[in-house]
RNA sequence: GUGGCCGUAGCUCAGUCUGGUUAGAGCGCCGGGUUGUGAUCCCGGAAGUCGGGGGUUCAAAUCCCCUCGGUCACCCCA
């Protein structure tokens, strides 16, 4: 036996079927709020990465999955979606107002647990080319309402403002110091990134009693930043979205600036508990190339934690079961079912044709049809014998009437 | 990369401390009780290199050493 890979999944019935009314909400959701359908490459140049997300990032520190190709180019399995799209938007010309809808596996070597994989599944939204607060509203609103549709509990929302690039250059000399004075109660982590990505401080678990007293971004935002966010939160209060402000969330990738923002689910036990996040990130395009400044927000969720976090529904997978009696009349059932799927019904039956009607009945349990409809020797007379399964009722109807059953149940 | 816990049937686990009949149970699977009736009930069956290797012993799932895997947590993120 050779066993699957170390943090990768087989995502099987019957967890699976949580995952398709997901991927089906997402789907439907990113059609009715206008996002357009984009299929992304699961494997790209090394450097749009350690450019795009970020040098000093822990993502491409260590956990990206980079290798040699046989042409001698190094590649890099995405480790997410973002900084993919935004090539594609500056590949394909790099103007107007672009929304996408993405999803898939993004790749990250890590010591998987709970809520954490190597292959784990995103679906993705992507604003690009508008820099008003209403395009980070619309994500996170999208979100919001994603996570509502698939019955996730318990949603939460929290919120923050980093600021722009230039308002940060002023505020991190003031985290610096500050950090700098209490460099001896720090963590080592924290003590090597005073240099290189002070903001990753704020949120470290380790540092809590320093960072209490740090100074935070939201307090240094420049007038257009704070303008933008206010703007923000309003719109976010009048669509009656709940949110909190946390003043020390930062994000894990460069890129970002403004708005930031993450989802988790007070539901979900676990210590990797945020369901997804993002962000507005307005340096992005032209750290990987762009001539032009590309404004842009987007947000990733990850899909394996939101299905965690989801409730199993039980319902009838099946409205019938074909139940084959007479073998001879194998020919007219294929027909019948074939009939039967067309009009939009959900059917299935034995198509081996030989086994008895108690392991055809055993199957029908199993896949949790909602009836039995048994063809055999009243076949001739126009007729099936219907059983339903859950009251164990049965009697002989014409095929017109199994039909009507089945519309009306 | 570091630490805790766990590896026995397809799944969930008992048995390990205190070595000793043929390694068990529940669920699932297959068959029969009903050659046209599931789920429920009764009867039967298949299925295990006890994670792997080495050692101690008359004897190892059980004790010792090494190793591999899983899981949760730290770190970090979706």
């Amino acid at each position: 036996m050779i066993p699957r890979l170390k943090g990768t999944d087989d995502i099987l019935p019957p967890q699976s079927e949580r995952w398709r009314r997901l991927l089906r909400a997402f789907d439907d959701l990113a059609e009715r709020y206008g996002y357009d359908l984009a299929l992304m490459p699961a494997i790209e140049s090394t450097e749009l990465f350690s450019r795009g997300v970020g040098e000093t990032t822990e993502v491409v520190e260590k956990q990206m999955y980079t290798f040699e190709d046989r042409g001698g180019r190094s590649v890099t399995l995405r480790p997410e979606f973002t900084a993919g799209i935004v090539r594609s938007y500056i590949e394909s010309g790099g103007q107007g107002i672009v929304k996408l809808a993405a999803a898939g596996p993004q790749f990250r070597y890590e010591q998987p647990q709970k809520g954490r994989r190597r292959q784990f599944f995103q679906v993705d939204l992507e604003y690009l080319g508008e820099s008003a607060p209403g395009a980070d509203v619309e994500v996170i609103e999208f979100s919001y309402r994603l996570l509502e549709m698939v019955g996730v509990s318990g949603i939460g929302l929290r919120l923050n403002s980093i600021g722009d690039s230039a308002d940060r250059v002023a505020y991190r000399n003031l985290l610096q110091e500050y950090l700098r004075q209490r460099q001896s109660d720090l963590s080592e982590d924290a003590r090597r990134r005073i240099d290189s990505n002070p903001l990753r401080v704020l949120d470290s678990k380790a540092d809590t009693e320093v960072v209490r007293d740090a100074p935070v971004p939201l307090d240094h935002l420049g007038p257009e930043a704070a303008q933008h966010f206010s703007r923000a939160r309003s719109a976010l209060d009048g669509l009656g979205i709940p949110y909190e402000i946390d003043p020390r969330l930062v994000r894990g990738l460069d890129y970002y600036n403004r708005t930031v923002f993450e989802f988790y689910s007070s539901s979900f036990e676990a210590a990797q508990s945020s369901l997804g996040g993002g962000g507005r990130y307005d340096p992005l395009a032209e750290l990987i190339g762009s001539r032009h400044p590309v404004p842009a927000v987007g947000v990733a969720m990850g899909c394996d934690r939101i299905v965690h976090a989801m409730p199993g529904v039980a319902e009838h997978r099946l409205d019938l079961y074909v139940a084959v009696a007479d073998h001879d009349l194998t020919p007219q059932a294929t027909e019948w079912v074939s009939r039967l799927r067309q009009r939009g019904f959900k059917i299935d039956w034995d198509a081996s044709a030989s086994r008895s009607v108690k392991a055809q009945f055993k199957a029908a349990n199993r896949c949790g049809a909602a009836a039995v409809a048994i063809v055999g020797s009243e076949w001739s007379r126009g007729l099936v014998s219907l059983k339903v399964l859950e009251t164990g009722e049965e009697r002989q109807v014409s095929v017109e009437e199994v039909e009507e059953w089945m519309k009306q149940r």
